[in-house]
DNA sequence: CTAAAAGCTAGAGTCGTATCTAGATCAATG
DNA sequence: CATTGATCTAGATACGACTCTAGCTTTTAG
């Protein structure tokens, strides 16, 4: 019924420290009680939130944000357009960072693609190498413009 | 012809002191000269791996890794499988990354759709707040499930 | 000629997110 | 009962990636 900080930390996949650290940062729905010996006491709905948590951190939510989200649940009912407009602000920031990643994606496959091509074909180490600037100059320089990646 | 620390800031996007950082923790695939007075000279290449790097940068990769990366290139030739092994590892960060984004980016969508579902039917205030436990046993609860989100 | 702007170095500070330490207490086990 | 392990607090430390400061020299504009 009662859960302990390490069967928690177990469960969650944070560690003590960082459940701590959470409970300090007000990240927690509900507030974390104590035993009388002055222990913290977890139930299911910690664990329940904290996967929720895990999973806004996992796409690059900040704690801050996190936070003023939990300060909108704490406060109750009535402010569901402003909890809305949280969510779908990092939604489109979400968006936009998956957007990024695929940009850099394809800059990589590029270069990925044009040194199996030339290792392929033994043909390496003509590739341009920028320490040795004049081979930009006098060989095919495949290597190293933002055209074509290094 | 030269460029200046200062042009080269403006041009690339990142500070005077990120450039000198950047120096100082060995990512510029050519070492950068300085004139007579100790200023240092850029070049057009200087920009053009500056992109590079700021690209693969917004992709998350660590600077640890572009430097282990300059470093195969600085090398000069016949270590192309080495650096195409460097590029597919990080390529598989990244998709990675994007799973993990969009993941989230369901959940969140959910939660959001419950929202609007409720705003619209002005039944928003029946929505559980998890700082009062009791809601969760007497209403309904549609709220801070891991399967449906807060 | 002078004042502002740009550059230099070495090193300190910041921010976010934890993680670890020391020293104390409490609980469970042999 | 004594050890071991879990927990507590407060505060220190770490790490990545910058960012800023102080104090000095050099360049440029008026």
């Amino acid at each position: 019924m009662d859960l302990s900080i390490g069967e928690v930390a177990e469960r969650s996949g944070l560690s003590v420290h960082a459940l701590r650290f959470y409970e300090r940062e007000g990240l927690f729905a509900n507030p974390v009680r104590r035993l009388p010996n002055g222990r913290r006491i977890y139930h299911e709905e910690d664990l329940e939130w904290l996967a929720i948590c895990t999973k806004l951190r996992s796409s690059g939510m900040s704690l801050a944000m996190i936070r003023q989200y939990v300060e909108l649940v704490r406060q109750g009912p009535g402010n569901e357009l402003e909890r809305l407009e949280l969510l779908r602000r990092h939604e489109s920031d979400v968006e936009a960072q998956i957007g990024e990643l695929r940009e850099a994606l394809d800059v990589m496959r590029h270069k990925v693609r044009i040194y199996e091509d030339h290792v392929a074909r033994g043909e390496a180490d003509r590739l341009w190498n920028p320490s040795h600037r004049d081979a930009a100059r006098t060989g095919p320089h495949q290597e190293c413009r933002p055209s074509e990646g290094a």
